[in-house]
DNA sequence: CTCATTTATTTAGCCGGCTAAATGTTAAAT
DNA sequence: ATTTAACATTTAGCCGGCTAAATAAATGAG
């Protein structure tokens, strides 16, 4: 239980990381969850909330209430299904599609930053094992 | 940007090691960031908030929150220091004491259970590679 | 000695996670 | 056709992060 064991590095690099990625994405008014929300969107507008739920492994009150900011910022927009009185449909605004561009940016910006004491070898090394971490807690 | 991006698999898993961590010790009436404030007491009963947050890397209203929350449960208690009285003095009571033989036992259950996919090469891999991520973001 | 600065804590408020439980709607079973 | 079950969303409330700004007390400069 030292400072030096694996959990307490993994605990320390993660509160980093999303602290990290909230500031890079802040610069272009998103907040650091938001975009893998706008990212899904991208690819799939017009989603309901569970589709998006499922896709990014969350839960139904934690996607809900990134959609509502992403709604009052202007980001997306949320219209009734006609058929379903149930769900509502998520569908991107200008807004919502023109700053994908931004994110891209910044996104790139954020992986160079996060790796840079990173050799290629090292990155690949630790999106294998990253995997495998993954792949078990299914 | 697509989902086997390393930013992606990085954020997918660290949100599910915190939520697993947040079971492990709920088992044993904790919350998962407790146990970083408590690891730090069992080796320096007595500190103050500042030097929590100088420890843990994390701002003073986090651990100011933390602090009050293990107080009310319990696990700590808070007296204003006699010479300064600008701080106060966290101590921990047979409860917070009692309770590290548990923790150390959630604690290995927890690093078992998150790395049960990987060798022990593996895991020494990962843990330096850590680091290297660690340094840069000083 | 006084006043400005630093230090330690607290308060208020936000985001991204979560669980538990309430609504409302649709689909299925009998 | 009615009742039950499943589904999608919402509400309420908690924890662990954060920032910005308010207190309060101690320290240092002159």
């Amino acid at each position: 239980m030292d400072k030096t064991s694996i959990i307490y590095l993994l605990t320390t690099f993660t509160t980093r990381y999303r602290d990290n990625l909230d500031k890079l994405m802040k610069e272009i008014g998103l907040h650091g969850g938001q975009i893998f929300v706008l990212n899904w969107l991208w690819e799939h507008d017009g989603s309901n909330q569970a589709e998006i739920v499922k896709s990014l492994k969350l839960t139904a009150p934690t996607v809900y209430n990134m959609v509502i900011r992403l709604a009052e910022t202007g980001f997306v927009e949320i219209k009734k299904d006609e058929f379903d009185a149930r769900m509502s449909r998520i569908f991107l605004t200008k807004r919502g599609i023109d700053i994908q561009a931004e994110v891209v940016i910044q996104w790139s910006k954020f992986e160079r930053q996060t790796f840079t004491n990173l050799t290629e070898t090292e990155k690949m090394m630790f999106s294998m094992l990253l995997q495998k971490l993954i792949e078990e807690s299914n």
